[in-house]
DNA sequence: CCAATAATGTGGTACTTTCCACATTATTCT
DNA sequence: AGAATAATGTGGAAAGTACCACATTATTGG
């Protein structure tokens, strides 16, 4: 697997996340930003493209994805530059061969993404989120299992009795879970049915990685998904402070910060 | 004030058209396809662009609008005509409060479009295309229950085994079947896993209904789905003829031709 | 550390797009 | 019909992009 911090998997990268947050862009705006020739950003370009993940114009390249973004105002896309570094982070937890599990959300939808352009080398992937799912389906040698279940239309992911029974028959090494906050108490989240598929992700892989930004932090909502104990890693754009800290250090989870 | 007859004002209709079926449309493609200057077409997308219908690339536009639908190929893109009728008289077969089974396919995609616009009262669906799924689920009323299985990239569907056991579960009104080919052994199709679906749907629903245009008589392909005198009912664009006829009226289907 | 390989840059040519001013051709209004 | 206006085409210069072969510079694996 290639090194996720080559100076070419990084570009690629950004790139993807640049176009996470507009519909195209274009190569001698990438060769300016990174600092190299139009040559060298025709070829990420197209190496991106032959791997599925951006369509080719001429010029530039254009998202795939285009449906499922919204981004508008600034602060949208100033989140979306939170979130894409936070993916990046935990793509590069993803080794060949691994089987992992992929929570809905707007977080882990940046982290199909990351991995889509990162990875090289076969996965299989069990997500209930059809954005994760479309994303990762044409990648090369990505297996994409979506469970069942009720459609909810604003977060476009099963959830339900039998996405959660679905999940249960399954075995992961990595459960990539995206919260609405995370407390002293573990993450939690606004919808039930949500943290219901949370749980069963947890309860079937080996290591389960929490991603969320930090403007979550000591947000307390409806449902608690599962004690900190529960969670292996957490990986976030600013380190936690206070109390949220302390009781981090406790349980040993450990921290990765994206930057 | 603008007559919409104006060549500009069709011109403009079909840009945004053909920005509803792929990304990305390229100056000098439009040029040649409409027949006019480059200089035309730039001013055209110039014109769009500045009243926020797409989005300007160099080189040609960008829609703008998101929530469309996966790559359509080039064939398909002809038939689309066709196959609205075919989904338009399809939806008029659905009534309030039924539960239906939809396949996956572009036929069917179309069926769910034409259902989604039509719709008045409460449905079930269920179905394994992402496609349909999406279409269906932002409407009011209507509860989608997507099947899990693997997800193939070009279809944007699931099949195999999890596929046809979890619709194994279920029983509905409804079965709306497409296929590669109709012969007079039945539809046939070309994708194994794709037939085993379509059984698993025919099985559990109290009617068939086909949906195939015309162009499908007669080939056949690798896989027989099943026998004609499963299928309760056809819809397509152009009466049968011949030997497909006659078998069709053998086993008592009726035919409904869209017009 | 060296050799092999991957990634990147360079330079040149051919092609494409942009931009602009102006000519030409519809179209509309009275 | 005739004038005014809108739409479109033309041509050329400037800029941008694509493509290719090859040189140069990392980076990787022994």
């Amino acid at each position: 697997m290639p090194r996720v911090s080559s100076k070419k998997a990084l570009r690629h990268q950004q790139i993807v996340a640049e176009l996470a947050s507009r519909p195209a862009v274009r190569i001698s705006q990438l060769a300016e930003r990174f600092g190299v020739s139009t040559e060298t950003a025709r070829r990420d370009l197209e190496e991106l493209s032959q791997r599925g993940v951006l369509d080719r114009t001429y010029g530039g390249a254009v998202t795939r994805y285009i449906g499922f973004q919204p981004a508008v105002n600034e602060r949208d896309r100033h989140a979306v530059a939170e979130r894409s570094r936070i993916g990046r982070a935990a793509a590069a937890l993803v080794k060949p061969g691994h089987v992992v599990m992929i929570d809905s959300g707007s977080t882990t939808t940046q982290f199909a993404r990351a991995l889509a352009a990162a990875l090289a080398g076969p996965l299989t992937v069990l997500t209930n989120s059809l954005a994760v799912a479309t994303t990762l389906v044409d990648i090369a040698d990505v297996r994409v299992i979506l469970c069942p279940g009720d459609l909810n239309g604003r977060e476009r992911g099963n959830y339900g009795a039998d996405t959660v029974s679905y999940i249960g028959r399954y075995f992961a090494d990595l459960a990539f879970i995206g919260a609405s906050g995370l407390t002293t108490d573990g993450p939690t989240d606004v919808e039930s049915r949500a943290c219901a598929v949370k749980r069963a992700m947890i309860e079937r892989a080996r290591r389960t990685v929490l991603l969320v930004d930090s403007t979550k932090f000591d947000q307390k909502h409806l449902e608690v998904v599962c004690p900190l104990s529960r969670i292996s890693e957490l990986i976030t754009d600013a380190a936690p402070q206070g109390r949220l800290a302390r009781a981090i250090a406790r349980v040993g989870m450990s921290v990765r910060v994206a930057k």
